[in-house]
DNA sequence: GTATAGCACGAACGATCGTGCTATACAAGG
DNA sequence: CCTTGTATAGCACGATCGTTCGTGCTATAC
């Protein structure tokens, strides 16, 4: 073996870098290795090499957008208070991921799950499915933990406020980005504090940030370089 | 000219009605001419010929597919009375919409505006674009009606209630398609009259169905014949 | 009967796709 | 120095892509 690993794990982390961009863009299927190469100033058969297959460069670079996801929105939130605090960073931290475009077509995960949705189930989709599954217990965990805490009503319904959080920030994503209008970011925010304090104690109230937007210099912790994206 | 052109026009519309099943699944550009000739026992030449090129088909195919969503979703609920009731029966027609499989892939402005929305500006992104716009107004404007007619409250937003009714049901579509689960349309049904009677007045809230699911007879008329779609 | 128009077909174009096989450049260990 | 192994490049393959072209069938128009 090679004492120096670092040659080609640096080439390979560049190309999973760049796959999981252009997907976000165009979708997982419409990753061209050719494409892909070029960009990178590579030979096609040098890039395909580190992976072997198609579907394999697929799941290396779902589970590279998986940990640039963890890494943009769920450490940061980590910093807040379990509960309802917790919850609402987790959703900010989203919006906030979706508006400084970590991956240039907004959020790599709502991409691949809008294209395989409706395919036939292999081992892209599954991933797919898992990592949208882990995203919506670490919503509902802190919803419950919010309850535990007292600060969401003993009644709340984890799961269900979860599913609810989840489709703004979703839409969110979809209408911001066909539209070009960041309009639906804040529109998403307000749709999150107003859910929250539906199910909310008064603990729980007094828990969420004052009244004006979430102090979001703290998420922004960690913010990768800007990609070129659509201003139009 | 040929005397009966219906010859040629039923072939056109064969093709549609199958380019838009199709795209519903693999996306719009997905599609492929030649797959889809052999799947209509057409050449690919002969299928090509009735559009000109590729673009010219995905922009009729979307034309197709907004007749097959205004009768499947709009016009059922257009029987029931402007207002909230109808603002009601609008989510309602919608998640029996994607529940029955209209399209074998689920909704296809979900998947068309997921594949579109970090595209670069053309003819297609424009449309699906515009249809969007259209449906968002769809459901604005009853909820305009229905603060009009006093059923929901003067100081309610009807473009921020229409933003969190469709996240709902977008949401619903995706989660409903991925994992396969009808328990996220009824997710979706409970986010809908919670958010409903959250803006109702009393009046309002009285209008709406009582306590069990709307009833669907009504709108479940036209159901096509059923495509062949995932069970797993 | 002849001319014309609509519709579909088959063959072929150049480009690009994913995928192999083989060779070279280079670093590490003996 | 030689061997070993890894990283990348070169080249070619079969398939499929959107597209073009020439042709033939069929039915109406005159």
């Amino acid at each position: 073996m090679t004492r120096n690993p670092s040659v080609g794990a640096a080439t390979r982390e560049a190309i999973l870098r760049r796959a999981a961009d252009q997907a976000s863009v165009d979708g997982l299927d419409g990753l061209s290795i050719g494409q892909l190469a070029t960009g990178l100033g590579m030979s096609k058969s040098g890039l395909f090499a580190h992976f072997g297959s198609k579907e394999l460069l697929q799941l290396a670079t779902v589970e590279d957008a998986r940990t640039r996801y963890v890494d943009a929105v769920i450490v940061p939130a980590l910093g807040r208070p379990r509960g309802i605090r917790r919850l609402d960073a987790l959703c900010e931290s989203f919006l906030a991921y979706v508006e400084r475009a970590v991956f240039p077509g907004g959020c790599f995960f709502a991409a691949a799950m809008a294209e395989f949705a409706s395919k036939e189930p292999g081992p892209v989709r599954d991933k797919i499915a898992d990592c949208q599954r882990q995203w919506t217990a670490t919503l509902e965990g802190a919803a419950v933990e919010g309850r535990e805490r007292g600060e969401l009503t003993a009644g709340c319904e984890p799961a269900q406020l979860a599913f609810e959080l989840e489709a703004a920030l979703l839409s969110a994503n979809w209408y911001f980005r066909l539209h070009a209008d960041l309009g639906y970011l804040d529109r998403a925010r307000r749709a999150v504090r107003s859910r929250l304090e539906a199910d909310a104690t008064p603990t729980g109230r007094r828990a969420l940030p004052s009244l004006g937007r979430l102090d979001v210099s703290q998420i922004r912790a960690q913010a990768p370089e800007r990609q070129d994206h659509h201003d139009k």
